[in-house]
Order: structure tokens, then sequence, then C-alpha cells
DNA sequence: TAAATACTGAACTATATGGTTCAGTATAAT
DNA sequence: ATTATACTGAACCATATAGTTCAGTATTTA
């Protein structure tokens, strides 16, 4: 049997399901920024922030090193190219799909520019 | 032509996150299956299996009918459009981060060690 | 030295997830 | 009419998540 494990996937999917920690990611992207910034941004504890910057982390989609009482965060140098390589893979496989059943989807799709579902 | 009826990412990086999941959508790539033939590939109970399918779901990324006593599931035509848009916009910011701290990055990985020994 | 700042860890709450078993219902096959 | 098949729902379990408060420690700053 096929093994579908993949650790760093599971971590970096369920690390970007949360919108808190996508607009992290967001506001890394513009700068680094430490724990209490990013806190005050989010309108959270530092406890709070702390968690979501540790599972960013466990995903290496963030780095952090701390210099005096100062904990920076920013982006990861892994970055997203495997989400991306999975991502793109799949989304070909879904197009198939629905090459393979292009007559009926086709013919749903001329009944109305959205979804045909009554 | 992108994402009309498109749940929060929130609910398909979520539904991604999990390795069976990832899997089933493998395996409805190759082909429509019912539940019992998914539960089978992948050695979970029924109820297992459709608590699974729920989730993928509730994310639209697979939709179900039932025929008879058989729920046939397929890949939903929702796609990943929405994901790979995300995913996309922000590798390339990831990427321009580390072209403006190469440096930085560069001594990040020198020191390895963030916590003092206290 | 004293006080403010920045973070950390433990403990708690509430809810979700991933899985199970068990007891059904509906449908198909014999 | 029986029986087997396919699914469904409730209930349970263990663990994880998303957040909090409270009590610290370490580091600046005044």
């Amino acid at each position: 049997m096929v093994q579908y494990n993949c650790p760093p996937l599971d971590l970096s999917f369920a690390a970007l399901s949360d919108a808190t920690r996508r607009g992290i990611i967001d506001q890394l992207g513009q700068g680094d920024a430490s724990i209490t910034s990013l806190a005050d941004t989010f309108q959270m504890t530092l406890t709070g922030m702390k968690k979501h910057i540790q599972v960013l982390e466990r995903a290496g989609l963030v780095v952090t090193q701390k210099v005096g009482r100062v904990r920076t965060c920013k982006l990861g140098k892994r970055g997203l190219g495997a989400e991306a390589e999975w991502i793109e893979a799949h989304r070909k496989l879904f197009q198939t799909r629905f090459e393979a059943l292009d007559e009926i989807i086709s013919e749903l799709e001329k009944e109305g520019n959205d979804e045909p579902a009554s």
C-alpha cells in the first residue's frame, strides 16, 4: 500500500489553515517583527501570539531569533515550494478529471455562468 | 472565471493538512469512488472515512451523490484555484524577503541556538 | 538600584479532529 | 422474505488548537 504520509505538508497546511497565521505571514512579508508587535497587530495576548509563531516555526514557515529580550520573527527559508508543488500537481488532476467528463461539465456550464445547481 | 462559491481558505487548507485526505484526492483523481472502496483503500472504518469525506465536502474539494445505497465521491468542480493563488502570491513574498535579507538569514543559520542557556 | 519591557511556561477552558464501536436504516440480491 | 451490503448517526476516547490568565525570568532603561 502506498504511503501517503508527508509530515511537512501536514504541518504547513495546518499552519496555513488559520487566518491569523496567514496574516502573520503577510505581515512578515513586509518586514521582520517582534512577538509584541505581532500580538498588537492581531489584538492578542503575547502568549497567544507566541503559540501561533511556534506553529509557524514547526512548519518551517517562520524562523525566530532572540536578541536581548526581543524575539524577532521572519519568514523561513523553506518557503512554500513543497506546498506549491502539491497544489499545482493536484490542480492539474482536478482539471484532467473534468476534461474526462467534459461533455457533462460543458453542458452544465452552458445553463448558467455560475453554479448550475438549482 | 475563478472562484465563485469558494469556502474560506481555512477549510481547504485544514482539509489538505491530513495525509489521508490528500490521499483521497489522489485516489479520486484516478476515478470516482464509493465510501466503502475508499475506506478499504485507506484501511479505515466506513464511519471514519465518511468523516474525512465530510471535511473535504465542506471545503468544496469533493462532491458526493448517493444513488441507491452507494454514495459516490468525486473531485469538486471548485478545484484548488484559490489555494494556488494564495500560495503563489506568498511564495513570491518569501523570495523577495530573502533577497532583501540575505546576509541576516545566513547569519541566523550560523548561530543555530537562539535560547540563552540560562 | 528600581521599574518598565519582552518574553516564557504552566494551567485552564472550550472546541475540533481523527479515530473507534455499536446500533440502526435503506437498498439490493437470493 | 431473508439476508447481505452500504451507509448513517450517536456516543465515546484521546489528542490538538486557539485562546486566556497568572506568575514568573531576563533585559533595558531611568
